[in-house]
DNA sequence: CGGGTTTGACCAGCGC
DNA sequence: GCGCTGGTCAAACCCG
């Protein structure tokens, strides 16, 4: 899986789903920014209806500098890619499907990105499975950025558990795993052997909690909403 | 002291 | 069957 995290150029990877264009629409500066769904009615309304949070980080629009992130982030958007396929056909339309409801449904397409992705997902699971049977896919994503810092701060909170020397590169991958209780959420972050300023991030399954840091900046907004609906 | 990191060991899948 | 490799575990360690 050594071309995984974006080791062969030749790879040309699919417009990672969550995000728009770079050059159709710019990231969004704020996750309280009112997309173009009609269906919400204002932009609060909007920022709840994602607080259902999306696999990768809560707040990609955040990865533009911001504030809560180091300032020398610079995001590839040429590089984003959807890792697959990783899981038996049903599942892939699944995941499709699930990449088409998150945002722009842009993804067209199977991401060349790893071609291996698949069998290291199960000899993942089946390493972690030592339990016994086979672990169902979870949607994989990952995109690239350059950055000094190796930990993009996407707002969740992360707790490494190990780390690799990895064929065919000189820099090794760390394995993190978001510390929410009941949130197995996996990323791997390795720079790239090529050009060391880029980091590669993927991310694998799904928050099922929401962002914290996003949490916090609504926090207050949530109390005076609820002390309003009171009336 | 609690939470996070480091790091060597271990395990499972794959190719030969 | 064996070696290689990637992913995970878990004890030791570090830090605020």
């Amino acid at each position: 899986m050594d071309d995984l995290h974006g080791d062969d150029e030749a790879h040309t990877f699919p417009r990672f789903p969550y995000f728009s264009a770079p050059s159709a629409s710019p990231p969004l500066a704020s996750p309280l920014a009112s997309s173009s769904n009609d269906q919400h009615h204002s932009p609060l309304a909007a920022a709840l209806q994602q607080l259902t949070p999306p696999p990768w980080p809560c707040s990609p629009p955040d990865l533009t500098p911001q504030p809560m992130l180091p300032a020398m982030v610079e995001l590839d958007w040429s590089s984003m890619f959807q890792m697959g396929p990783v899981a038996p056909p049903e599942q892939k339309e699944e995941q499709a499907a699930q990449a088409d409801r998150t945002q722009g449904g842009e993804n067209d397409g199977e991401a060349g990105g790893s071609g291996s992705g698949g069998k290291d997902r199960e000899k993942a699971e089946g390493s972690a499975g030592r339990s016994g049977k086979k672990k169902v896919s979870k949607p994989r994503f990952a995109f690239q950025t350059r950055s000094e810092n190796d930990i993009l701060d996407d707002g969740y909170r992360w707790r490494k558990y190990g780390q690799k020397a990895v064929k065919n590169s000189s820099n090794p991958r760390s394995y993190y795993r978001c510390t929410h209780p009941t949130c197995n959420v996996k990323k791997q972050v390795q720079r790239l052997a090529k050009d060391t300023a880029i980091v590669v991030t993927t991310y694998e399954g799904v928050h099922n909690h929401p962002c914290e840091k996003l949490m916090e900046a609504l926090g207050p907004i949530l109390k005076q909403l609820q002390f309003l609906s009171q009336f």
